[in-house]
DNA sequence: TATAAACCTAAAGTAATATTGAGGTTGAGG
DNA sequence: CCTCAACCTCAATATTACTTTAGGTTTATA
């Protein structure tokens, strides 16, 4: 074999990235659209990547499986080093933080739950008393909520 | 007091409903022209609802808390009685089925909430054995998978 | 060198879940 | 009766996360 540039250090095409990382080539044009990835170009115009972005790419797709949208992963990444590889310091830092709001989506499911249970077995979804009627503990949701003022309900 | 037609008959007004429920009055416009609830009209056309379609909403709302999208609530509802007042048995069977959806969506967040836990500690995301990095148990997710074929990985 | 696969950009399209706006009508209180 | 809040319809806009399309260029390979 002839001395040849090391394929450890090779740059990656679009298309290696998409098949390796997942993600659809259009995908990866649209995340480098919003700043969430970086590339280079070759003499052509031609997208170049370094290996640090399967990294990248990766944390994305982990981040968005918790329900971070990608805006708050772009906020996330950015504050990463530019370009450079993120050490395991900057991963737990990023993803502690997604752990605490994944734990409380959870929570908040698992809160559904009970309340779906129990009110399975009583068939009620009053208007009085059904803890699932009352949707102050929603997940996201914000503006006025109701007001169950009138207490005249009996064909509810 | 004199003889009036009973309150708790009365209909309500989009306003009132929207009052009650806690959603927008442009919201309900929006689920009667999806189908998810119905109303009459009055001699000046404006719409009138009986009392069951807050127990409608308060359903639309809780599926939603699951994470069901409202096409799918849509279907659920149409096997209602149209009209009537959904009955705790009817109740029992939609919230069974949505039940059995977010106790799947709960046990996915679990794993990946372990794994990040795990990923935390070990601060790898490496690509040979991060448990994160597969995402073949994403959720929702279809499509063309990773392909992570090439052996010669250091520099990630 | 010829050809096909892979790549480029910019703009438009998709789907879900609504909200906002324009322009006009109805209804309840004084 | 007058007025203003509440209502009406229809169309457009917003957001998120992409995909598709159109038209053209570059690169790899036979």
């Amino acid at each position: 074999m002839t001395i040849k540039p090391c394929e450890r250090h090779r740059q990656l095409t679009v298309g290696e990235v998409a098949a390796r990382s997942g993600v659809a080539v259009s995908t990866l044009h649209f995340y480098e659209s919003k700043g969430l990835i970086q590339s280079e170009r070759n003499r052509g115009n031609q997208r170049r990547y370094s290996r640090e972005v399967l990294r990248r790419v990766a944390i994305i797709k982990v981040a968005q499986r918790t329900g971070i949208p990608l805006s708050s992963i772009s906020e996330a990444l950015s504050t990463l080093p530019q370009g450079r590889a993120p050490t395991p310091a900057d991963w737990r830092r990023l993803s502690a933080g997604w752990k605490a709001d994944l734990d409380d989506r959870i929570n908040k499911l698992i809160g559904l739950r009970d309340q779906l249970n129990s009110c399975i077995g009583c068939g009620c979804l009053s208007m009085q008393d059904c803890p699932l009627r009352n949707p102050w503990d929603e997940l996201s949701e914000q503006g006025p909520g109701p007001h169950l003022l009138d207490p005249v309900q009996s064909t509810d």
